[in-house]
DNA sequence: GATATTTGACCCTA
DNA sequence: TAGGGTCAAATATC
């Protein structure tokens, strides 16, 4: 009905975590057949993609909720207030904030349907689109009349592979769903990785604002489709975060520590080399810039991140 | 009866 | 002007 439900990030995580422990049990097995050296490499993709896609739920978890970790953390394309405000307003429908991510989905599994993302979602129309097999759906916060809420959402299968919709968000969640979203992302994690988030938050909270009023990518001519399609799923060849990104990035005390979990569990490496398919964040903007990440100029609003913070704190 | 979904029509943007 | 996005009445479901 008008949730479909919730789409559990621990039983994915869950999942990815046993696929991957089973890969590598498989690479042990076959580690001795030096004739297969093929299938070891293979497997090293699997395990890669298995890490990514890990640690892009992970970041997820202490980054705030948003569907997209990039866009969460990095996006200044998210809309202000008075874009919001504005939403009615079709001529500012466009300038929303915009992401996307594709989602297989496995049926039987209990995850059924891309729509289980946390939030409640009421279809307002449904549209066949020129050049697709399948419809359009759209969706849009059911706290909408409530509480204003002005996110919405389109669903649409991909042509490709009808397991596989593209969801595409816009806007942020501006009801008190966010807020409970995030507490409970938060309290699923584990103590230990619930220590990791207390620490990378005060970093955070100690420096995002030397952080992000000076912080902006580098305007290259990659195409913020293709980077977003593959930000996740071999970017690193054209995207180095290391090289491409300014400095404060890496300092010590900076979102470096965002990724300081991904290496933990390779996701440095695997970058490089991993097709995750399974869950691939997409990146993306309605914006004109080139920049990687669409109009992401990190001119980002600290108002977007404080109550997140504030809030993730009364936990601990 | 309340709430969610469907669907045709309308509006806006490119 | 075509196509995408939204509205709102009709319909379905609980």
């Amino acid at each position: 009905m008008e949730k479909v439900g919730s789409w559990d990030r621990e039983i994915v995580i869950s999942e990815l975590t046993q696929g991957r422990d089973l890969a590598t049990e498989l690479k042990n097995q076959l580690q001795p057949a030096k004739s297969r050296k093929a299938c070891g490499l293979l497997l090293e993709k699997i395990l890669s993609s298995y890490d990514n896609a890990l640690s892009v739920l992970n970041c997820m978890a202490f980054l705030g909720g948003e569907p997209s970790p990039i866009n969460g953390l990095l996006t200044s394309a998210s809309p202000t207030s008075s874009e919001a405000s504005l939403d009615h307003v079709s001529k500012k429908r466009k300038t929303l904030a915009k992401w996307s991510k594709q989602v297989r989905v496995c049926t039987g599994t209990g995850l059924e349907g891309p729509l289980d993302d946390g939030y409640s979602w009421r279809k307002y129309g449904q549209k066949d689109i020129l050049g697709a097999k399948f419809p359009r759906a759209y969706y849009r916060c059911t706290h909408r009349n409530t509480q204003g809420c002005l996110a919405t959402k389109q669903v649409q299968r991909t042509d490709e592979d009808p397991s596989i919709f593209e969801v595409t968000y816009r806007g942020r969640h501006s009801c008190i769903q966010e807020r409970l979203k995030q507490k409970k992302e938060i309290q699923r994690l584990e103590p230990q990785q619930k220590t990791i988030i207390l620490k990378n938050e005060t970093q955070e909270l100690d420096t995002k604002e030397e952080i992000f009023p000076s912080f902006s990518f580098p305007s290259t001519p990659i195409e913020s489709d293709v980077v977003g399609n593959e930000l996740f799923s071999e970017p690193v060849k054209e995207i180095n975060f290391s090289a491409s990104y300014s400095p404060p990035f890496l300092s010590p005390t900076t979102p470096e520590s965002y990724f300081s979990r991904m290496n933990d569990i390779g996701i440095d490496h695997n970058l490089q080399t991993s097709e995750s398919d399974f869950i691939e964040i997409i990146s993306n903007s309605t914006s004109v810039t080139n920049s990687p990440f669409g109009d992401l100029d990190f001119s980002i609003d600290p108002v977007d991140f404080d109550p997140k913070f504030l809030d993730t704190f009364e936990y601990f």
